[in-house]
DNA sequence: CAAATAGTGTCTTTTAGACACTATTCG
DNA sequence: CGAATAGTGTCTAAAAGACACTATTTG
């Protein structure tokens, strides 16, 4: 490795450096059908699963570790939302949090209530680090992913009607939406199985498939 | 200040930290009306200016003392865009870069050719680091500011007809912008002086100023 | 007057939204 | 059959695009 010597002839290791940290905001549709955030209970407090950044890891590995070990989900697809830099938003030192966005699918969770909670996110109590910011723009970011697309993170099965993925959408938007126009952006960008869903009052649905992304 | 200690009684301070840079993509309109990119020159190469973050400093702190310095502008807004994460990216050791997307008002640029250089966005050359990545992604979002507001960077001066925002909305969006779409939309956004243009071939134009942001 | 630019009016196409109607299932 | 849901067709309103026409200046 080379040493860096800038124009005082200090190596790169005479500077303060700050910690680095990563927070991530989890979201998924609750049992209510509710868009909402996991929230890691700590002895006086409640918050964002976080976790320091470790020396050879990428932010994204960080980030899957804590969720790892804080609630057992793998696979995700970390998203970084922004850099949180205020020198002194951090009482324990000079601490740079990435925020970043993640999403489990719908009902996948299998918490422990001791350690964790789903929040509906338009219910968010008092959170401490600007973790309430983390968690709007998480939801603002989200928004914009499923705006045109289907299901960009899965948070649907496979396979799932156009009943469920409206149902989704709507979820995810927080807000109803029309039924038609739903209808005529969506069925395009999916593929019919053939197969019909069955069991339920009212007519078969067709169901649908994800094209692959 | 609290000492933080973790699980295994260490404190904050003794786990190795990353240093922490930020790099800036400053995008203006050159003489011939590109839209471009600022390059700073080094002994090697061509790269995007930036610096190592101080302790106690924001990041956008770091951004605007790294362009006061190396080209004299000053009272931008920058915006952050990533965090550039691989733990091997830079041989000097771990580097993480925060990167920026900043804008400078048309022409407000008086260089040092010695030390830097405008380069069109769509004739980059080779640049380390992956700064291609983030010159990319800095004409992205400077391109999805200006989609659907006049001028949301100042990069005109405080008055201006409708052409000279059409000419610098198709310099961003990098091709033609139909004339009566741009028109319908931007008009109501604006605000007439009352005031015209003169002294150019043509029927004077009305001169707007742009409302208060 | 010719060339160049500004500004307005209008027509068409596309898209979004609303809504009605038919189809099929469960209980 | 009635309630619930799926799927299709059609009408209307709004937005985007195309384009023609008028207005006013310089040279």
């Amino acid at each position: 490795m080379l040493i860096y010597r800038d124009k005082s002839g200090k190596s790169l290791d005479a500077y303060p450096r700050p910690s680095v940290a990563v927070d991530t905001a989890v979201l998924t549709i609750n049992e209510g059908g509710q868009l909402s955030v996991l929230l890691a209970k700590t002895d006086d407090s409640v918050r964002l699963p976080g976790t320091f950044l470790h020396q050879g890891e990428t932010l994204a590995d960080a980030v899957m570790r804590s969720l790892s070990e804080k609630v057992g989900v793998e696979g995700l697809s970390p998203t970084q939302l922004r850099v949180f830099d205020d020198p002194h938003r951090d009482d324990r030192g000079w601490v740079l949090s990435v925020a970043h966005l993640d999403a489990v699918p719908t009902g996948r969770l299998d918490l422990d209530d001791q350690i964790a909670e789903l929040c509906a996110v338009d219910e968010l109590p008092d959170v401490p680090y600007g973790h309430d910011a983390i968690v709007a723009r998480a939801v603002d970011a989200l928004r914009a992913e499923y705006v045109d697309r289907p299901d960009p993170r899965c948070l649907l099965p496979a396979e799932f009607t156009l009943r469920n993925l409206h149902a989704l959408h709507e979820a995810v938007a927080g807000q109803a939406l029309a039924r038609d126009t739903f209808r005529r952006l969506m069925e395009p960008q999916l593929i019919a199985t053939g197969e019909f869903s069955a069991g339920v009052v009212g007519k078969p649905a067709r169901i649908f498939s994800r094209k692959e992304q």
